[in-house]
DNA sequence: ATACGATTTTAACTTAAGTGAACGACAGGG
DNA sequence: CCCTGTCGTTCACTTAAGTTAAAATCGTAT
C-alpha cells in the first residue's frame, strides 16, 4: 500500500468528510519521516505543529522527580496537538519510539486547507469531542482501578502497546515502578494456571 | 447581582465573544433551578442537554463494584456536556450536590443561537480545547502522584471543593477509600507541627 | 431534645506497591 | 571480542493503602 493510500484511509476513518474532501486534504498533506529516538518536542519549547501517525509510534512524556513519566502513546491514526493554544512552553516531550511517518500540520497549512474546505473546523471539532470522550473514559477507568487492574485493562484495550513499548515505559504510563509491573506480570502468570 | 448579570460575566469569561455576541446568548439562555440531590442524568439514560453552572455544584459519578466513584465536580462557570455525541446511554450520573442554578442547552437551542451567531462553533471549539488541555494536565498530575500527593494537589488547585463536598466523595474522586483520606489528613496535620 | 442515619475517625490486621540492591540477558560501540 | 549501559527480573525490607469493624461525630427530622 502506498503512503498516500494509507493517509487516505486514516483520514477517511474520521467519518465526517466525503471522498472529494478527503482528497483535498490528502493531496496537500505534508509528510515527515523520523528516525526512532527523534524528539519532535522538548520540554520548554513552544509547540506549533499538529501531527497524525501514519506509521510508527510516538511517546509523550514529562520529567518529574528526575524520572521520565509516559503520559500517552500515539499510534497509527492517532492525532496529537499542542496542549496550550496560547503558545505556552510545553511541559511534555514527544519522542518517536519507532521509526515514524507522520503527517504534519501547522497554522499556515490549516489556512491553505480551510480555503478549499470551509468545513475544516467541524472536522477538528469532531476529533476534539472524540478525544474528550476517550479521555473521560480512560480517566474513569484509571481512577477506579488498582495498578493490577490498570495493567489488565491495558492488556484488553491496547494489547499491541505491550509488544511495541519497553516495559519500564508501560510501567510509568500505568503509574507504577518497573519492578511492580514485573511483579504483577509474574503474579498473573502463576495464578492463571 | 442579578442572575442575568452573573450569566453575562460567566459567558464573557470564555474570552472569545464580543459584547453584542454575549448579549445574544444571554438573552436567549434558558435557566433551570434544581434542588440539592436532583439527578440531572442517570446511568443508562441518553443525555441530550448541555449545562453551565451559574450557582451550586454538580457531581459526576459512576457505579463500580457497587460503589459510587466520583469522576468530576462542576462549579460556577464550568460547562458539562454528554460524553457520547452519538446518543449512547450514559455510564455516568449527574447529581446536584447543592441547590443549583444551571443554564441549559440542547440541539434546538443551539440552532436558534447559531442563526444569530454563526461563530458559535468557534466558541465550542475553544471550550473543547481548554477542556482537553485541562484533562491532559490533570492526567499528568494524577498518574505521577501517590494518593497523598493527589490530596495535596487538590488542596492547592481546588481548595474550595474540600469545603463544599463530603470527604467520602472527595476520596473516591482521588481514587482512594474514605478511611485512607482521613488517615492522610491526620498524618499531614501531625507532621505539619 | 432526642433519635436516627450518614459521615468521619480510629484501630488492628492484611495486602500490595515502593525502595534499594543485585543479577542475568541483551545490544551496540569500541 | 569484550566492555558498557540498558532493561527486565528477583529479593528483602519498608511503607502506605485496603479491609473490616467499631466508635465518635454531625445533621436532620420527628
Amino acid at each position: 500500500m502506498t503512503l498516500k493510500e494509507k493517509i487516505r484511509i486514516l483520514i477517511s476513518s474520521f467519518e465526517i468528510l466525503n471522498k472529494e474532501e478527503v482528497e483535498i486534504i490528502v493531496e496537500k498533506t505534508i509528510v515527515g519521516k523520523f528516525k526512532k529516538g527523534t524528539l519532535l518536542l522538548k520540554e520548554g519549547q513552544i509547540p506549533t505543529k499538529c501531527y497524525m501517525v501514519v506509521e510508527g509510534c510516538v511517546r509523550e512524556y514529562l520529567i518529574k522527580d528526575g524520572e521520565e513519566k509516559s503520559t500517552a502513546f500515539f499510534m497509527e491514526g492517532d492525532t496529537f496537538t499542542p496542549h496550550s493554544q496560547d503558545s505556552k512552553p510545553s511541559k511534555h516531550y514527544w519522542e518517536c519510539v519507532e521509526d515514524c511517518i507522520l503527517t504534519i500540520s501547522d497554522s499556515s497549512f490549516e489556512e491553505k486547507i480551510r480555503a478549499a474546505l470551509p468545513r475544516l473546523d467541524a472536522v477538528f471539532q469532531k476529533i476534539a469531542i472524540e478525544k474528550i470522550n476517550k479521555a473521560k473514559e480512560e480517566w474513569s477507568q484509571f481512577i477506579t482501578s488498582s495498578p493490577e487492574e490498570r495493567y489488565l485493562n491495558l492488556l484488553e484495550t491496547k494489547p499491541v502497546l505491550l509488544n511495541r513499548i519497553p516495559q519500564h515505559q508501560i510501567a510509568s504510563y500505568l503509574g507504577m515502578k518497573p519492578q511492580s509491573l514485573s511483579r504483577i506480570r509474574k503474579r498473573l502468570l502463576s495464578n492463571k494456571s
